[in-house]
DNA sequence: AACATGACGCGTC
DNA sequence: GGACGCGCCATGT
C-alpha cells in the first residue's frame, strides 16, 4: 500500500499464514489479498516452493470451486483431506463448502496485517 | 529466442 | 455439473 517492502512470494506466504484454523481460502483470493490480482497460479507456485520451516498451512488453500486441486488418489490429496478434517472441516470427494468454511477476513485484519 | 507447463479463474455452451 | 477457451506469467526445457 505504501511500498513493496517484501517479495510477492513472501506476501503470499504471509497472507496464507493468516487463514484461521478451521477455515479455508482460495488461490485467487489469496492472490488478491497479496496485491496480485489475477495471479492465482502464482499462489500455487508459491505454496509449492514455500520453505518447510515456515510451517505454512498450505492445505487451507483450495480452488475457487471449493475443491482440492490435487487429483484424487494422490498422496497430496490424501494428506490435504486429512489435515482439513483434523481441523473439523467437512470434506466430501475433495469438496469443501466455501459458504461455511470460507475465510472472511475483517477490516482490522486487512488494515493491521496487510500493510505492505 | 520459442515453446510448454502449472496445487488457477472466469465466462460460455 | 462438465468441457472448452482464453487470460495469466514465472520457470523449465
Amino acid at each position: 500500500m505504501y511500498q513493496q517492502a517484501t517479495s510477492p512470494m513472501a506476501r503470499i506466504w504471509h497472507v496464507v499464514s493468516l487463514i484461521p484454523s478451521g477455515q479455508v481460502s482460495t488461490y485467487g483470493k489469496i492472490a488478491d489479498l497479496a496485491g496480485l490480482p489475477g495471479r492465482a497460479r502464482y499462489v500455487s507456485r508459491a505454496l509449492k516452493l514455500a520453505p518447510t520451516h515456515l510451517n505454512l498451512s498450505w492445505y487451507r488453500v483450495i480452488n475457487s470451486q471449493g475443491k482440492i486441486s490435487f487429483p484424487e488418489n494422490t498422496a497430496n490429496f490424501i494428506e490435504q483431506v486429512q489435515l482439513l478434517r483434523s481441523e473439523n472441516i467437512k470434506v466430501n470427494r475433495g469438496r469443501i463448502d466455501l459458504s461455511i468454511y470460507g475465510w472472511q477476513p475483517d477490516l482490522t485484519t486487512l488494515m493491521f496485517e496487510l500493510t505492505y
